[in-house]
DNA sequence: TGGTTTTGTGCACACGTGTTCACATACAAG
DNA sequence: CTTGTATGTGAACACGTGTGCACAAAACCA
């Protein structure tokens, strides 16, 4: 009856360390230096016990074992919307990197209150740090992980504040680099389809252009602004198109309303690149297929993953090392609609 | 001296409910009650501890809280390799659709060995539960979960066991619907993209067309395999092509290798729908893109996190309630290039 | 044999929280 | 004044783990 009890009631609980050491014999102290790398125990005694606990199914609870001051490796990371292919391939790029790091990355999407309410409550678990990726938060975030005691990287924007660390992509210098390259291939006339306002990259890409057209005493001939997303780059195509104002080169700040332009193009039977040069910002993975061999401005997303575990591992070595931003250099690749 | 002590090493620790007791000048006990919900305390201290609390920022660790035995809220998600963009999309709905319901997803990516190895260490973390999606693992995992009383949600494929509830969409109904409608057509030639093997879905999707063609007296006239990614929906439309053999109609496994086959016929001139309609699968966001508009077969994501979630919150409120298997119907969305 | 070192293990504490229990205070009723 | 009843609140326990400390047993040496 009491072991009948006792049996259902351990059905609902998770295997503990003491259910362990009940069936091995030993005390709870033996199960747990058995799972400690290090620990002193006999040979013997250590496999037996991790033999019953494979039985069992036992593993150490990882939450229970940071409350003793060690790492609870668990990282935040905040993803924004989503919405466009870039922002979706980065958050696949930096999931697999964490992983292969042995950081457990509790992911957190989304806009507005509702990701603002999300993220203050992942702050009531013992974080490592919290990665911000790309979408805007309130300012007050960095204060609270402050005082939370929680790292900060991010990498969507830059973050001016002590014990944040930031990454980001050269946008100027991409556009420049994009901007000359046209103008040394004869084009004259150009066009630009920008991002939308409040994102960090926006007037950065936009500057970038205005400043490669400058240098060659040009100025853009017509200008539409879009969201980042392939839909929204074919509206502002076709805006231009209407305008009736004459271009050779379409410069999109990004490469999803790029392909939209594309498809608008041809839809105006406008030959790429014979009639208009059209570049791009990313160089997602899709830029490549064999239905845009688009032309763009690569946005390292390999490295940016890389130097945010960099800094993140960095951090977590040193909590007192002083915060760092990276720019990360773009490069220019040619594909077929320049 | 030992003041200075204290501070520099309280700088270090995350602020706890007994740093906000001794700052209020009440017990810690108090904190705990004005941070839970109908707990008795009177409500000028309560306002006056939450005062406290904000200025010194501190939130009741999470995961202490846990260890009482209520819920952990988090859920540990397993994503595959997300290579495919139905993949990633389905992922990043799914992600925001667990924190909409306060779920806090762990997210795993990967294949083989080292998926295998991150997902055995996130089982160490005492998870609400554990979201198969997409992917591959090897079985054992079910028996692991089992033991550790960890419920399992499996919404890319089927696996039959006590315990663990499934998602599935209903793959071969939409290709027979795909199929039949272009034999009403009048198409009478079809060609097949299949998808890689190992997949779920892949001999699923075969068998809904090949029986649809069947139903009318016909079969598939040739047939090649991708992995469902747009490259290889491009060389496996090549080869079809090169086969010589003729065909108006080519069904794909999924939306990306239509993608890529619709290139591949551009590039042979061959016009859709005119001479050869297209088929795909998922309807991502991009299949309805200007540059593709796409006929395809919708596998329905929102429905499928909803259901996801629902098996989720019904599992937790009632551990002992059967294991479900839930197919969710597609619909044929037709577009441009049937 | 007696003393000293090595080896192995259990006890007890700490981590930060929610909650039960007992106790103190205040106040109303008899 | 005594008794009974609300109303708050602190002390103590439990959750599952890692580890310092003490202690026992075994091995070694003289």
């Amino acid at each position: 009856m009491k072991q009948a009890d006792e049996n259902s009631a351990k059905r609902r609980r998770r295997v503990t360390a003491q259910d362990v050491a009940d069936a091995a014999g030993v005390s709870r102290s033996a199960v747990s230096r058995a799972f400690t790398k290090g620990a002193y125990l006999d040979a013997e005694k250590r496999e037996n016990i991790h033999k019953i606990a494979a039985d069992l199914g036992y593993k150490p609870n990882a939450l229970a074992a940071s409350l003793q001051g060690s790492r609870s490796q668990l990282v935040a990371m905040f993803v924004g919307e989503m919405r466009n292919e870039y922002d979706k391939e980065v958050a696949a790029k930096m999931i697999a990197g964490l992983n292969a790091a042995h950081h457990w990355p509790v992911v957190i999407g989304g806009s507005g209150d509702a990701a603002r309410e999300a993220v203050d409550r992942v702050l009531s678990y013992p974080l490592d740090a919290l990665i911000l990726r790309s979408g805007s938060l309130d300012a007050d975030i960095v204060e609270k992980c402050a005082k939370l005691n929680i790292p900060m990287i991010s990498s969507g924007r830059l973050l001016e504040a002590p014990n944040v660390d930031n990454v980001c992509c050269n946008n100027a210098d991409g556009m420049i680099a994009a901007t000359r390259y046209l103008v040394g291939q004869g084009r004259r006339k150009f066009g630009y389809i920008g991002g939308p306002e409040g994102y960090f990259s926006t007037p950065q890409r936009r500057h970038g252009v205005a400043a490669g057209l400058a240098e060659n005493g040009l100025a853009l001939v017509a200008e539409e602004a879009g969201d980042y997303t392939a839909d929204s780059g074919y509206r502002a195509a076709e805006q231009l198109l209407s305008s009736g104002v004459a271009m050779d080169a379409l410069i999109c700040a990004n490469d999803a309303m790029a392909f939209g332009a594309l498809s608008a193009l041809a839809d105006h039977d406008i030959s790429v690149p014979d009639d208009m040069s059209v570049i791009g910002f990313d160089d997602i993975a899709m830029a490549k297929w064999p239905a845009f061999r688009l032309t763009t401005v690569r946005n390292p997303m390999d490295l940016l993953v890389d130097t945010v575990i960099d800094l993140l591992d960095r951090r977590l070595a040193n909590a007192t090392r002083p915060a760092e931003t990276i720019f990360l250099a773009t490069e220019l690749i040619l594909r077929e609609t320049h």
